[in-house]
DNA sequence: GATGAATGAGCTTTCATTCAT
DNA sequence: TATGAATGAAAGCTCATTCAT
């Protein structure tokens, strides 16, 4: 009888907000962004199409949503002990904690590459991506450095194509690329 | 004067698929597949909507006729010396020739990416993609498994991850990626 | 502490209706019927979008309110002394009146002309407003036989076309239209 | 069997704009822009909704050609012997002309009024509309300077007012305002 | 009384594809 | 062969209105 307050209301927005995100994820990472109609994550969720506009102003913005959660948590993960540099250990551990990610949100991972490369949300998404990575690839050219590279940048190069390379892989075909194996080869090539 | 001939008119037919694959191939690797409209290639082809329908079927067959031919072309290139077995010398010159492929191929090669990673044009492209790859990757395997690593299928996706990775990361941002040195980088890694 | 009484919800209830009416005015007059939502009413006036619908049953109802109030209060204003005849100092009287109430509400008459040339809200609305109007036309039809004019239809026709035209040209362009002087120059033309 | 030529085209094309124009004409000037939708027009037209949009950009387009075409038109008509200077018969004439202009396109001018009033049509509108009403502007003020009026900026308010007010009155309920009469009416106060 | 979550019909617009000429 | 007019399904999005709390 007597009115929601501000608290149940606030509930009900984040659970319905992450309810819409959630199958967002689902599908977009199924089907492909543009595959995916509003109509679609709406019934799939329970919800009206409407509704969804209640919760994201657009399309375009449920998806830099999703994208920029993802991105954030990862990088609290990776967060090392902020002291901005480096430290071996915190590479290998980098490492490792990249592959946990990729395993636990393998849907994230496939959804990220895949637009990545699709020119118009690269567009949408990229400067804030970009924004967020600095302070790594600075870290790691430093690192590169002090381990005696001769050409750091290139180092880093080689190092962060491997590891998108077999995410992007493995997030296609799980089955023929075996994640604990190759997190231990490469920690094995980096952890000498 | 005189009409003219069956084989011409062939002619004809296949400078004009090949300018309308050309026209279609630059434009989708700049916007993405969905962005660009058969109006949009049409126009930039400097022909009509309608005649677009007398050399290619559908936007789906276009797009899997451009990516098909260039992966014919890349396995043309690539093939050995068609004994079915992998030299190192063959090895070295395989990541030779993929990268020059790239460098020559830049716009293919970023629609090739894009495009293997939305799910629909994957299950559109990717039976026949694994048939063409099939031999390559049971010769790969005999190659690594011969240089004695222990793990021969696991070095292969730490091989082919390295090189997918850095090809991607290079069509997209070619100017923080130096080809020249990546390549050097990794054939001296694998030359040894 | 003691229970609030039937006239003080009714005062409250009054207050805030009118609230409502001032802020839609404000927005309709602004940006015109159909640019408005409820929900920018509702939030301009502080209020919760369902409340709105307590106070009036719906959006056309409340531009009803809103127009049927401004001709009330307008015909209010320019009621003579009630004998049904239109003496002459009365019709200066009236034009004065008039311009007077357009220098005061002149939002309501930027509304009020751009929903009268709406065909839907016309209809809406016309019967009441020719009912309202009944009685005045036929004192102007009196005023302008009894001065002789040839055809007093005709002149009530220019008359009020000549009223009409000169505000609605003011209230969209204010800074070119000089009231007062538009004024005089009308009770110079009807005042010999 | 053979395909159409170049004028063919052109010839089609022209008589479907045309075609689309009337009808929306027709439904906006008698329900109103915001009340037709798109649907209806082509409906209405015996055309797709599709094909709408292969001859106008959007709904706003379409209306923006719509006035823009009357304004044009109704200029022609009334461009007197394009010395830049109004003499007497000219503005006589021009009131006759503006009258028949009324008599033969009732519609078009019921819609403009209604979309001047419109305050986001207004906007989209108004920049072109002042432009081409500027020349007749100074003209006028011309005109009632020569003519030896005390403020010829106020005359020429008192004028368009009254011009616009009528025929706005006449659009809505020509059958209480009698053109003929009021067209003469209106040359008898203005021709001494 | 008061809130805002929720609905659903309806809107404008896009675009691959077909087809008469 | 060649054109572009024409179609129609489906997309993203808006908003007056209802309703559980």
């Amino acid at each position: 009888m007597s009115p929601r307050t501000t608290e149940q209301f606030e509930e009900i927005r984040e659970s319905r907000k992450k309810q819409i995100m959630d199958v967002a994820l689902e599908l977009f990472s199924e089907h492909g962004f543009h595959q995916v109609s509003i109509n679609q994550i709406a019934k799939e969720a329970g919800i009206s199409k409407g509704l969804m506009y209640n919760y994201f102003e657009s399309k375009d913005e449920l998806i830099k949503t999703i994208i920029y959660k993802g991105i954030d948590e990862m990088l609290d993960n990776l967060d090392p002990d902020h002291d901005g540099i480096l430290e071996h250990h915190e590479l290998i551990n980098y490492i490792h904690l990249t592959f946990e990610s990729v395993r636990k949100n393998q849907k994230y991972w496939k959804l990220y590459f895949a637009l990545m490369v699709q020119p118009p949300v690269m567009k949408l998404i990229e400067p804030h991506i970009s924004e967020l990575k600095k302070p790594l690839a600075s870290m790691m050219l430093n690192y590169f450095e002090k381990r005696g590279y001769e050409d750091p940048a290139l180092e880093m190069g080689v190092f962060s194509g491997l590891i998108a390379g077999i995410i992007q892989k493995y997030v296609y075909a799980p089955e023929y690329f075996p994640l604990e194996k190759l997190e231990k080869r490469i920690i094995e090539i980096y952890d000498k």
